[in-house]
DNA sequence: TGAAATCATATCAAATCTGACATAGAATTG
DNA sequence: CAATTCTATGTCAGATTTGATATGATTTCA
């Protein structure tokens, strides 16, 4: 269908900025796209901080490496859920998530 | 498996506060539950702040009254993904479901 | 440089999630 | 009290997401 086809779309471009209108989506969409671009960044970054590899947390979560990459990536076949365990496992708290998610500052 | 049978579980018995630890959760389950149940409550309210029905809210997101029952169940079988979508769509902002994770107050 | 580790991307069968439907049980209203 | 509207719960085929695997690119470091 027509959001299949943004969905492919969803990942690339993104990894830059965090422009979020490039193509025409509904605000909520948008807005749900940014919001695993947040979590993708938070989860490289917690995982970078805490010197480990890909494979390591993969492991930790019991996924794998290639999964974990493409977590970080904004793969659009990554799950909100999957980042959400991810960073839950990586030791983030409910409070760090609601700071990921909100407006910045 | 063990994790299928207390997935099974998650739902029931958390209607009523916001105990967490009724079964042996990991920490981060726990925490994964427990951020579920919140963004399951927050929906209900708005959606009945909206006065909107539940079939109503389904058409809106194209989904069915019968799913819509299910998230605001805290049913297991709800992704984080289609709650979020959902919040989105009856005019949550990324701040509100920001407010929601984060601790009370 | 080049070997070793790490990361990116594609693919796929199995697992999970989905909307739709059926139907029963509340709640509301007249 | 119905009649009507709303909500809960079970089921299931189809769609989506998953971990695993393969393989190539990039980074690290001696």
């Amino acid at each position: 269908m027509d959001a299949a086809k943004r969905k492919r779309l969803e990942a690339a471009g993104w990894s830059v900025g965090s422009a979020t209108d490039f193509l025409k989506l509904s605000p909520e969409e948008a807005a749900f796209v940014e919001l695993k671009l947040r979590l993708s960044e938070s989860l490289k970054q917690r995982r970078r901080s805490k010197k480990l590899s890909q494979a390591a947390l993969a492991k930790k979560i019991n996924s794998s490496q290639s999964r974990v990459a493409k977590m970080e990536a904004g793969d659009p076949s990554v799950s909100l859920d999957l980042l959400i365990r991810a960073l839950l496992a990586i030791g983030a708290t409910r409070n760090d998530l609601a700071r990921v998610l909100g407006s910045r500052q």
